[in-house]
DNA sequence: TCAAAATGTAAAATAAACTTTACTTTTAGT
DNA sequence: ACTAAAAGTAAAGTTTATTTTACATTTTGA
């Protein structure tokens, strides 16, 4: 699965660790779900939608892998 | 979190097994998120809005807990 | 170019998702 | 009421997400 996170970050101009502040959760996961080292929870990817005002399918998607 | 599963599943005439076959997990894996036992990843959450041609946002939805 | 901020990374620990097996209870059709 | 299918549940085990701490590297701005 991929993840425009990156991009939106870029967008909103805000960093790493000002996205977990939002979502409540540590730097070090924001950056694992960016360099997709892992998958996060449904309710985490709702956040993440939530805060870039994108849905979840705009956000992440899944490839031939998953 | 809450889930409109048990919904869609309805209205498309499924059962808990015919939903966890099309996304390939066990039919247990259906009823836990079905009856709000775990989160499931976005991969699941991605899969499950894609078999009733929903978004994740229309199936999930997040509450005051998360 | 120097310093600060941002990002990358890694190991250890914990929590949570998911599977498998198996059994019980509920529901629906005849 | 009987039967079969569907749904509920539970325990044990495996895998994966997430946190915490800590340090290294890269980027950015003055």
């Amino acid at each position: 699965m991929k993840n425009t996170i990156r991009i939106e970050r870029a967008i909103l101009n805000i960093t790493q660790a000002d996205l977990a502040e939002r979502i409540k959760v540590s730097r070090q996961t924001i950056n694992a779900i960016e360099s997709n080292k892992y998958i996060p929870s449904t309710v985490l990817a709702l956040k993440i939608a939530r805060e870039f005002n994108k849905s979840v399918e705009d956000i992440f998607e899944l490839d031939e892998s998953d």
